[in-house]
RNA sequence: GGCCCAGUGGCGCAGUUGGUUAGCGCGUCGCCCUGUCACGGCGAAGGUCGCGGGUUCGAGUCCCGUCUGGGUCGCCA
């Protein structure tokens, strides 16, 4: 017999009744009747029942053995009266009478209970990850994330997709998050940098003519996290094809993520194919270039209305509306505590009017309403008795921002927001450039080696700010999964969009010399795209939080609790890399 | 860097207007229990209320500062 197990605990049947076993796991949970003792014995593979009696040597021993300790039971597998079967357990027609007893790993006292699941501080959790990895919760995670990261490699390659590798110790980059970087012990002053990204490795597959490239590819950005964005690593479905436009790139991803999630959630609808909808009308009508389709309301900009309006609080600003049909019913408190939901996202307050059964207005901002505006309000909206409108006032930004929130927070208090689906879309038209606020200059929007619409003619002849890119997002339920683009392959073309946020082309050569020398000699025209592992992971789990879905992630300070990143090093390792510290002044009561 | 929330036995939480001995559930320990599966019953131990300062006759509670964790804005091509 093998020296630790002959069967997993999950797999035991009626099937195996009367046979020797022996199996090996962690206690996960004991009922001692005096007199009769039960164990739930737990591995990778499930639970099961042990069963001992005070004649069976392991009686006292299992007993007293504290809850997590590591053992091996021999025993014999027996058949469960009708009236004792536990039909929440797959193995719950059987269990198992323990006639050996060994133990191969002790446990300590445990910070945390593994068995039941109760809630846990989350720097605990973090501290002894391994424990809460253990939890039945985080355990089906981490399970559903492998076989979610082989049905992607799966899809991919069936479609003729290569999966291939790029470097972890590669170049800093001007342009995007903040990078990690690694002094070099060989090159004084001189660092790699942890790719943001595999970008400008996976267009250089595309002129080495590998055609279709894949990669679960990590990806490291020194920001600050989200409930949503893990700090310093994540991983991408990596992805870009040769002699492709956008359309090439949607068929394949849309394809591959609706399956994925009807595969992984076929209790909820996903909706396909996806719709698209331009950047700028995504700002207008959300609020957000990320909306959550699942609700259905929509923001008008009705700031003509009050142009030169008495109402001081909205005259000659940005104002948006937000209709919410069928709210005849709603109390009060629908409003107040709407207004409320405002404010904490950073608004002065929530205006509203509501439609009477009769058509007339009423509410705090009514009487600043002449019967013309009311009736010009009435037809942007759609208002009908019963519709409550809310406005937002302020800058477009602003404004997009609040009354974004505020759109699906309606819908959710009006029960209006669809819980139990998928609904994607895809973010199309975003623009090539905008102006950095702060600085005046005109910068890119999103990824420098996007092609611009219109091409060189564009470029040429456009105001920047005016000129679209072939760049696009997929968005699904208000969480961004992906960012991709037909890319610019042409290095003239190259040269003039990087003219226009200010680079020489000797810039540009010295900044992006491998890419641009590789456009030189042949490059395909090509385009991909990059959809988030650890999200799309995250909503097929149903977690509201990333972390949930990473076996061992950073904490939001970006530390690792459990083994102790980052750490200082000593002074011979520093002096190995050239490095001296410039520490800034110790914060007062740290250590 | 800004803002919001939290920190009370090992874990999760309660603690009223500032007032006697800081409660509850889980866990732990002891005893009992022959069909449980979140087993059950009886009993016990276990707390400088994150830290520092202040107000007060009196602070878990109020004020100031600080640390830790989470959320969020900025940031994330």
């Amino acid at each position: 017999m093998h020296r630790y197990r002959s069967h997993t605990c999950g797999e035991l049947t009626t099937a195996d009744v009367d046979s020797e076993v022996r199996l090996a796991g962690w206690l996960h949970n004991r009922r001692d009747l005096g007199g009769v003792l039960f164990v739930d014995l737990r591995d990778n593979s499930g639970i099961v029942q042990l069963v001992a009696r005070p004649d069976s040597p392991a009686y006292e021993p299992l007993g007293s053995l504290p809850k997590e300790t590591v053992i091996r039971v021999d025993g014999r597998v027996l058949r469960r009266d009708p009236e004792n079967v536990n039909p929440d357990l797959p193995t719950g027609e059987v269990e198992v009478g323990v006639t050996e007893l060994e133990v191969l790993g002790t446990c300590d006292p445990l910070p945390f209970s593994v068995f039941p699941e109760e809630k846990v501080n989350e720097e605990l959790r973090l501290t002894y990850r391994f424990l809460d990895l253990r939890r039945q919760r985080m355990h089906e995670n981490i399970k559903l994330r492998s076989r979610v990261i082989a049905a992607l490699r799966e899809k991919m390659t069936a479609r003729g997709f290569l999966d291939l590798q790029t470097p972890i110790l590669s170049a800093t980059s001007p342009e995007g998050a903040r990078d990690y970087l690694v002094p070099s012990r060989n090159h004084p002053g001189k660092f790699y940098a942890l790719p943001q990204a595999p970008q400008q490795f996976k267009q250089l597959l595309m002129v080495s003519g590998f055609d279709r490239y894949f990669q679960i590819a990590p990806c490291f950005r020194d920001e600050d996290s989200r409930a949503d964005r893990s700090p310093g690593e994540f991983y991408q479905l990596d992805m870009e094809m040769s002699f492709a436009e956008q359309e090439d790139v949607f068929g394949v991803i849309e394809e591959v993520m609706t399956e994925l999630f009807t595969e992984f959630r076929p209790d909820r609808r996903t909706t396909s194919p996806f719709p698209r909808i331009p950047y700028a009308d995504a700002l207008a009508r959300y609020g957000t270039d990320k909306p959550d389709l699942r609700s259905e309301l929509e923001l008008v900009d009705v700031s003509h209305l009050f142009a030169g309006s008495p109402f001081r609080a909205f005259a000659d600003k940005h104002v948006r509306a937000l209709a919410v049909h069928d709210t005849a019913d709603q109390p009060r408190s629908f409003y107040d505590q709407l207004g409320a939901f405002a404010v904490e996202q950073g608004a002065q307050g929530l205006a509203w009017v509501k439609v009477g059964a009769d058509g007339a207005l009423s509410g705090p901002i009514a009487k600043f309403l002449d019967e013309e505006t009311r009736q010009k309000l009435l037809t942007e909206v759609q208002g009908k008795p019963g519709t409550a409108i809310f406005f937002g006032a302020g800058t477009v930004e602003e404004v997009g921002r609040i009354m974004g929130a505020v759109r699906v927070e309606a819908a959710k208090r009006a029960g209006q927001f669809v819980e139990d689906e998928f609904r994607f879309c895809w973010i199309v038209d975003f623009p090539m450039y905008e102006r950095n606020e702060e600085t005046g200059a005109i910068e890119f929007s999103h990824n420098p080696f996007s092609m611009p619409q219109g091409g060189m003619e564009a470029l040429r002849t456009k105001d920047p700010l005016e000129i679209k890119a072939w760049q696009y997002d997929i968005v699904c339920n208000g969480i961004e999964l992906s960012s991709g683009a037909v890319r610019n392959h042409q290095p003239e073309i190259m040269y003039e969009a990087f003219r226009i946020v200010g680079y020489t082309k000797e810039q540009v050569d010295a900044e992006f010399g491998g890419l641009i020398r590789a456009f030189h000699y042949g490059a395909p025209p090509h385009a991909g795209i990059a959809p988030g592992v650890d999200r799309i992971v995250m909503m097929l789990a149903d977690e509201p939080n990333i972390r949930e879905v990473i076996a061992f992630p950073l904490n939001q300070n970006a530390q690792d609790l459990l083994m102790g990143a980052p750490s200082p090093v000593d002074e011979a390792r520093l002096r190995e890399l050239h490095l001296a510290l410039r520490l800034p002044p110790t914060k007062k009561g740290s250590p």
